[in-house]
DNA sequence: TATAAAAATGATACCGGTATCATTTTTATA
DNA sequence: TATAAAAATGATACCGGTATCATTTTTATA
């Protein structure tokens, strides 16, 4: 049982079905002007001969290659791997594979290092995540180099042309109201990293329905932080060191609430009863630490769906007449045990 | 500043090196039977030109790709990510690329779709991650139809061949060791699911060091889990409600693990003064919960460099003549809070 | 119905490498 | 030094598709 049977080509095709191996191309591709009986003729053919291209050798032909490609450099697993299943459940079904390519943000010729790939490979289009995506002029570059690009940003930050954007200031929003909603005005904030446009629009965002619902947000109750569990940790002890003590901390992203609830738990701070914490990202553990984490989920899988989506037309040279794309992902608030309404002041 | 110069081909470096293409593909793929003159003339030719091959033509005309797969059905995203970065650290200095191609291991038809995933890129290799892995004759049928394959498996469990290991056996040698150490001799062990080869390996290896060491696992003192959080609950449950109440549990993964701490802190069962908990992954959170989790660091990482390793020399057929590879990889017990001598007994 | 224009199809070169086998050059042997 | 064997090199076909442009067929118009 031994399936070694050799693999079908253009040309086995073209002479099963009469006609010229051209016209197979043309129906593989959707080429326009094939009559409808000749189109149905040979597709009755491509699937006896359970026919698909070679890609080698349409890429040689073509100079394409029918791969994606998605580039990152990103400390958080579950949010790459999350991102790459989505990216996978559009492009499969589209004849696209995905090659993945971690890199270095710091790296001194980041640029060259990826045109060197994506020519190498010739790569019909990338997406690059955050923090990566955050630099226009690498983006830039990509396209020059005649690889379509896909970046992933926050709402605010772009034009979404070739861009698919995370809406924080709607993730922020809901949390700022939940906090108002349960009564909390003494509000402490950990800020993200200063290069981080996520973390800047979070902090924008948060602030800013803050004092629409009339709380306020002083400055000594934001603290900056890296997107770290240690960093978490370090402004945590910054913030509930201080008098008065905050009846709740929103930690910009869910690694660094970790570290705000370790801390509470070794200052002997209860929570929720003592303290608020909220996160940012619902990273896989936020369900499952006690107490559980309040925090908003991105719908990162669904992000890297929508990229794909977008990708793909770009790269079928579709991508402008057609309806506009959506092009930005709505998170979604989840609360859990390490939210509650404030009992004390301090 | 635009570096749209076409790139070099190899017919532009043979008419400048003035040799023929075939000498130059020759040097460029390291065969026999070249002159050292010639070699030096060409190289330096090709670095002027800044000329690499083009891996599609290449592919097309030796029936290779050059590109590696990594498959998988893993639902712990950063095993995936983390395997990933170690094939990744070998196989692109090589001028191999990854594909990765996660897929549904209860899919009636697995085996044809990953045939035709490989014939499609003409995959040179692919690495299969557990608990794929373990179904033997999908990887014989994915040999069979010439593409070589490389799985990872727990220790115990096959000839190392094809196989990279993690020696789980080392691994729960050492969480037994720390647990009689610590003098606990009332001990509650969560399995694995029933299908899985490391929970077997870590049952039979966990079990058989204890005895060694003069403690018994009695059969009621044994739960099964399905290396999810929530059965790890349900276990924890089951454990802790029995009389006398065990003074520690290992739990063969660390997702169950988060499930025994959850349950234990519900119960008002202090961790580590009443319960030592152990897991085994060393999970990125296993360090940023409170109490942290004592439990087994895989090297994961580790063992994706040396699947790819074993994976690039297979495909440059030289993978038998050399020395025997490494083919083990030993896991390291990191101690954390979670564990503790014991003090009461129940 | 004849003719022009548009649509459908095909012949052939080509993408950039490698494989095969022939030829040339070098080295070893008589 | 002549000759045979081995090593190095090259000419050409080929991998399996697509692009270009020519040719054939169909449709629209006079």
């Amino acid at each position: 049982m031994i399936k070694k049977e050799k693999k079908a080509t253009i040309n086995d095709v073209s002479r099963l079905a009469g006609v010229s191996k051209k016209t197979v191309s043309r129906i593989i591709n959707n080429s326009p002007n094939v009559r409808a009986a000749t189109r149905e003729k040979v597709e009755k053919t491509i699937k006896i001969l359970n026919y698909s291209p070679d890609p080698q050798a349409r890429g040689l032909a073509s100079q394409r290659s029918f791969l994606l490609g998605l580039v990152y450099d990103n400390p958080n697993a579950s949010y790459v791997a999350e991102f790459q299943q989505g990216v996978l459940d559009h492009c499969r079904s589209q004849g696209y594979e995905l090659v993945v390519h971690p890199c270095d943000n710091k790296s001194v010729n980041l640029a060259g290092e990826l045109i060197r790939f994506i020519s190498r490979l010739k790569l019909d289009g990338i997406v690059i995540l955050p923090p990566l995506s955050a630099n226009a002029s690498l983006a830039e570059l990509i396209e020059k180099s005649g690889c379509h690009c896909i970046r992933i940003l926050p709402a605010a930050s772009e034009a979404p042309a070739q861009v698919v954007q995370s809406n924080d200031l709607h993730g922020v929003r809901k949390i700022a109201q939940l906090l108002v909603k349960l009564g909390h005005t003494e509000i402490g904030f950990i800020h993200g990293p200063k290069d981080s446009l996520s973390a800047k629009e979070r902090y924008v965002g948060f602030e800013k329905t803050l004092l629409d619902l009339g709380v306020t947000l002083p400055q000594q109750r934001i603290v900056w932080g890296e997107y770290t569990f240690d960093s978490g940790v370090a402004c945590a002890e910054v913030l509930l060191t201080k008098q008065p003590r905050p009846t709740a901390i929103f930690a910009s992203n869910d690694e660094m609430a970790l570290g705000v609830i370790l801390t509470a738990a070794n200052m002997k701070i209860k929570i929720p009863d003592e303290l608020s914490v909220i996160g940012y990202d619902d990273e896989p553990h936020a369900s499952k630490i006690f107490p559980s984490l309040t925090t908003v989920n991105q719908n990162v899988r669904e992000m890297g769906r929508l990229a794909a989506i977008k990708l793909v037309a770009l790269c079928r040279g579709s991508g402008e007449e057609d309806e506009p794309m959506e092009h930005s992902v709505m998170p979604t608030l989840i609360e859990r045990q390490s939210t509650a309404r404030v009992k004390f002041k301090f």
